[in-house]
DNA sequence: CATTTTGGAATGAACATTCATTCCATTAAC
DNA sequence: GTTAATGGAATGAATGTTCATTCCAAAATG
């Protein structure tokens, strides 16, 4: 096998984990699998990783890592319902452009190990839309709730519109900009 | 030992069963721990399942069916948005009185034997909400779109709300009541 | 006592992890 | 420039563990 720089072919393990966990399942790969996917032996996974779990839990970060710099310089001088639409809209083509991204996260939550998980992440990655929310209510744009159940309904929706466009066939435009319709008419004053 | 009749030991597995698979997580769980909960050997579970896939897919049955029994008598002469309410309030209550049945649908979701199971599950739990929308829209009182995509969108909504409630320690009441007002923004005309 | 039900030890398959060995690129020696 | 030594990366067979499932002796039932 030639050989690759380390930080490269942990790459390379990681994303072929990605691929394979997604397609059969976290609890349903072995790490020979693992393995095979990424075209090396077990043990070289064992070089890069110490256990499977730690394996899942760096997926798991590098996503968390990308959704962060998502929302990097996000721009907060447009009207708020622009940067509303905005903020939907990137969050929402982000996980279809990468599928397996959602479909990870997908598996993780609801396990017992991402309790721990998630336990650490702060609410920093959603500081632009949190923003965005509370200068929409100062200016009575947006209602007068709590920021904390704005923000879950709005991952709920996200949440929900990805799940039923990954289960589409036939991927449909004007489905999204219909949701976002609906989640502004629901937190606009 | 004490013997039992049939039908209320299987409860009694099923019920155990369900506590602990939440409580330890669905892939965590052996059978012999099954077997402690329910106070019984893993003999006698297999008497009753043939596998424990066969379990887990009754005990989904089971909550799937009590769903449908949820709207068995709904309501449809109330004015629109109070069906509306009634059915949102409905659907998150029965959740909120049975944490563990949502916790173990959502351990369900996104693993890969779920797949085929709700493949088979038709609409039919939803059919008040189904009339309920097509009337709205009829009378303008819903936005005109694709029912099933408003259908997701109150599903979004239920998930997210429900997640956020088990996750709170102080429970609050207004919490509920400001989740119906946001849906119903998103959904009316 | 014949039949049914139970409990939990025994079995074997699947799997995560280990480790002795191989293999190579780089460096040192000549 | 050629050859020999070195370190560390790669490998996958071997190991030990964790289960689902089986099986049957003992207990309960009628």
């Amino acid at each position: 096998m030639l050989y690759i720089c380390k930080v490269e072919k942990k790459q390379i393990i990681l994303s072929a984990a990605l691929k394979i966990l997604v397609k059969k399942g976290v609890h349903n790969t072995p790490m020979s699998a693992i393995g095979k996917a990424a075209e090396t032996g077990m043990g070289t996974i064992y070089n890069y990783f110490p256990n499977k779990d730690a394996l899942i839990n760096e997926i798991y970060t590098d996503i968390k890592k990308q959704e962060k710099l998502l929302f990097e310089n996000f721009e907060a001088d447009k009207p708020i319902k622009t940067q509303f639409e905005n903020y939907f809209t990137i969050a929402v083509d982000f996980f279809i452009n990468n599928p397996n991204y959602f479909l990870f996260m997908e598996q993780l939550q609801a396990s017992p190990i991402i309790t721990e998980r998630s336990k650490e992440e702060g609410r920093k990655s959603i500081t632009p839309i949190f923003e965005l929310l509370s200068v929409g209510k100062e200016q009575r744009i947006i209602k007068e709730m709590d920021t904390e159940e704005i923000l879950m309904f709005i991952g709920g929706a996200i949440l929900s519109y990805l799940r039923w466009y990954f289960n589409q066939t036939k991927k449909n435009e004007t489905s999204l900009k219909n949701q976002v319709i609906m989640v502004w008419d629901a937190i606009k004053e």
